[in-house]
DNA sequence: TGAAAATTTGCAACATTATAACATTCGCCC
DNA sequence: GGGCGAATGTTATAATGTTGCAAATTTTCA
């Protein structure tokens, strides 16, 4: 879960990076919410990757910079950017990706492509609106959804 | 993970057990796949509970029978019974939970109580359809799909 | 400022979920 | 009833995630 790889499109990533960690600068100024060395880190370390990155992946990651943290300190950094909607945990894989969609309120689809691990993920209005019907047919209130499809991805279709 | 409750709606649970477990055994059967004695218990066990079960409630339900199991003896048991769709995983819980349409091919929606744990599988074509066509349009070939919405069942939305 | 309070981090142990590797037994075919 | 592949038993270990408490840091507010 830690090798290198072209991410979905081309693109230069390390602005991709440093925009992500801006936005989350602001977010958590809104908020009020304290964006520390570590949690930025990390929420850096996962930014760096369009792999989803595990909790213990990021732990090794942190090793590298000589910062040497125990399990609890990246949970609880993970715990703190998934509350601040930062990231995204993706349940199939046990592993955390940056969110494209920072401060804004969204229901997600991750496209996750078994080959080359890329995942993208989607705003999806229609398939957040299916799913609203669904569960308001069963008088069902939902409050989180995990809407992951695993597949192969457009790069990575004729293996 | 274990404690009993009501099911979603009442109904004669014995009976859908029963029920299920005709079901697949002939599916097996019509698979030349062998339902052993332990991989028939295990369905059985997970069929009893309308919350999904995990892989140890399985292992200490066996233990309960006096079958002396480990873990790799339930987890084979559970990739079988997945492999032949009988049963599903929900990735959010790491639990596993019968399939109410075992044999025919189908995506699954998961809305799962937060307060009770029941789980409850729909259908939900139009959401299968949403997922299809927000896939399509990034050039995606879906294989697998995880759709899992926590939230208020109706019998616990007033707490 | 400067102590009290709250938040964050460090740290050790532990809990839960899942798999690897290899030996043994079982079911089936001849 | 001997051979063979599938299934199971057994032991150990890997991977993921949590608890509990102490130390350090930041915030609050007198
Ligand atoms: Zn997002
Ligand atoms: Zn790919
Ligand atoms: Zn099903
Ligand atoms: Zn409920």
């Amino acid at each position: 879960m830690s090798s290198k790889a072209l991410p979905y499109r081309p693109h230069n990533h390390a602005a991709c990076v440093q925009q992500a960690l801006a936005g989350a600068r602001a977010v958590c100024k809104a908020q009020n919410a304290r964006l520390t060395p570590t949690r930025e880190r990390v929420l850096e370390l996962i930014w760096q990757s369009h792999k989803p990155l595990g909790a213990y992946d990021v732990l090794a990651a942190l090793a590298e910079d000589g910062h040497n943290a125990a399990p609890p300190t990246v949970y609880r950094a993970l715990d703190f950017l998934l509350q601040y909607g930062l990231v995204h945990r993706i349940a199939s894989l046990n592993a955390f990706i940056g969110c494209t969609h920072a401060g804004e309120h969204h229901t997600s689809v991750f496209l996750i492509c078994r080959s080359c691990r890329n995942a993208l993920e989607l705003a999806a209005p229609s398939v957040a609106d299916a799913v609203r019907e669904a569960a308001a047919a069963q008088a069902f209130t939902p409050e989180e959804t995990t809407i992951e499809i695993a597949g192969q991805c457009p790069n990575c279709r004729h293996d």
